[in-house]
DNA sequence: AATGAATGAGTTTTCATTCAT
DNA sequence: TATGAATGAAAACTCATTCAT
């Protein structure tokens, strides 16, 4: 419960300085723990990070895979795929805000995380399958096709960290309703 | 001329190791010069990032400001900074590197590199142009049009930095006509 | 009996990592207890060690005292003290381990054990009889002649901890017979 | 000369309060120094304590190998040795105080330093020409003598460091005078 | 008796930056 | 220009000890 505390302030901590330039300190004040808490749960400040990063993409990963596995047209799961990960924005902004601007900047991390890579073969699955009932163009290579979906997503959502692209309610469905035109329309058989 | 030694010795340690964990001497030992000088022609380590990061976003944003200006069809035009982008990371992987792993993340930066707002402006001029001329899909808004396809840039050159991704000739020219084939075609009106 | 695992524990982990690097969660771990017992039994690390001491020193000083106080010629009493000795390490490996590497060396500690102070007196007593009595060379103080007989012996031990003297077991007889003809053959009157 | 300076404040720092307890910034303090010098030159505590022994028994180590070359009888070899050995807790009673303290506490030191076999080995080397032109008694393992002879020396020198043994310029010439009568006396044919 | 979560002072280490030469 | 010694603030990490249960 303690360690549940440590966890999510970690996530605001990390979100709001980044990992290199945040504290420890700063996590364990947030958190309202003593100092060396943060060490008996978690063995360093990397570990602390790795945790945070294995919850937050655990949850994403199984999302979007329970929508690869859905019985509904592939255009259609990539719609789903797109809506859940741009809600995540405003279930828990901090999260996103740490998976965009940690996650990237570690390259070392993504070898750590099978869940991210589970969520990419998830996306890559889909777009396979829609190639193979002909519901998607089949010129385009279906991991690339998943990088390139996931590019735009993540780059919305920086947009949003960022507080370049505006972020109110509008906006958010207007960013779901032109992914879904330009990048998922784009890759539909016509 | 040691100026410039630094400066592409920063370009390569920046890379390897991320602005943060880089060491100032690190760059001074690439660059094979003492400790002082790169506080002689540069003032911190911050001001050598700015300066890298000036070079490298100054050469893109001119050129494809330069496209953007360009008398073609817009539609013409986003494939032209398509390839002008992804074959950056044949010229100068370090330098995509870099900017993959650094600046796009990090807000502070965006505000002193007039250059990268500068590159998205032009994007976003071409894709309004062809909403105007009527070739390209007039619901999506322009800036974020540019977000996305930028987004799937991105995305692309980080695959090809962190391995995940293929990069020889091949697969860079497939990935140049698959991300017109879907973001630039999903963009146009059809 | 919890008392004497932590304590066993104690001695096996002083002497593989020594005193100031040794913790007292290793101490719990090697016992097989829970940290906070350590602290139940004794009440610091410090009166762990004490404790330690104690017993291993106890052991050795009255053994020692009880062949000084023994009706035989001083000659035969070192010899028996020699063959005391050494057969420690035999018995109790660990046990010599944490003598040879902290007790000795540790000017604090000797202050608190009254049993070394006892083993040496006795030594000391044993030449002093045996200079009485003609059986040993007059020139040699007593006490100075102890001395050198515990370091012969000391070294020795100090060796087999290293590993650096074999100690198998016609080593360790070899050595005894030797430091009785050098250091012992050296101190009597001819 | 700053460098020395460290060295210089790290042995007495050491002798002091040991080298576990001994804190970095004793060290700098004692130097006169600023915090980071130390670690300037010497990468880590523990090779500041590597560099301080190397010093310590580099000397030591080549004043005894000079003697075992000597052209002069095994045993007046041995008392040159005895007599370098406990004179050089006249000349430098910090670094004996530390060699005596630290050394043996630390197995793994042995191994890294290699004038410590050395010396070691010279003194094997006197007792085996001791042996061979039939002036030393050849039933010892030389290996075996010197370890005993350094034993006794490094035992007078810990009661030296302890305050248990007088050390005033009687004491230590009756020091050696005796080690010479016993532990050489004892090694040589009758 | 027994547990192990919680505390926080104390230490090592790092490294950007300054400055005398 | 060029060097690299010198500085010291800042941060991660350790671990003996306490204490509620």
């Amino acid at each position: 419960m303690r360690r549940d505390r440590i966890l999510a302030a970690a996530v605001r901590v990390f979100a709001e300085r980044g990992y290199e330039t945040a504290r420890v300190s700063d996590i364990a004040a947030e958190a309202g723990v003593a100092y060396g808490l943060v060490y008996h749960y978690f063995g360093s400040k990397d570990a602390v990070l790795e945790a945070v990063c294995h919850d937050a993409w655990g949850r994403l990963a199984s999302a979007i895979e329970a929508v690869a596995d859905a019985a509904l047209p592939a255009q259609e799961r990539l719609e789903r795929v797109v809506k859940i990960v741009l809600r995540s924005w405003r279930d828990d902004p901090d999260l996103v805000r740490l998976l965009v601007r940690e996650i990237n900047r570690n390259p070392e991390m993504e070898d750590e995380l099978p869940e991210i890579a589970a969520a990419f073969a998830s996306l890559e699955r889909i777009v396979a399958g829609g190639q193979h009932d002909g519901s998607l163009r089949t010129a385009v290579d279906p991991k690339l096709a998943a990088w390139m979906l996931w590019g735009a997503l993540d780059e919305i959502m920086t947009g949003w960290v960022l507080g370049r692209l505006p972020d109110d309610v509008a906006a958010v469905a207007a960013a779901e309703r032109e992914v879904i035109a330009t990048v998922v329309g784009g890759l539909v058989s016509r």
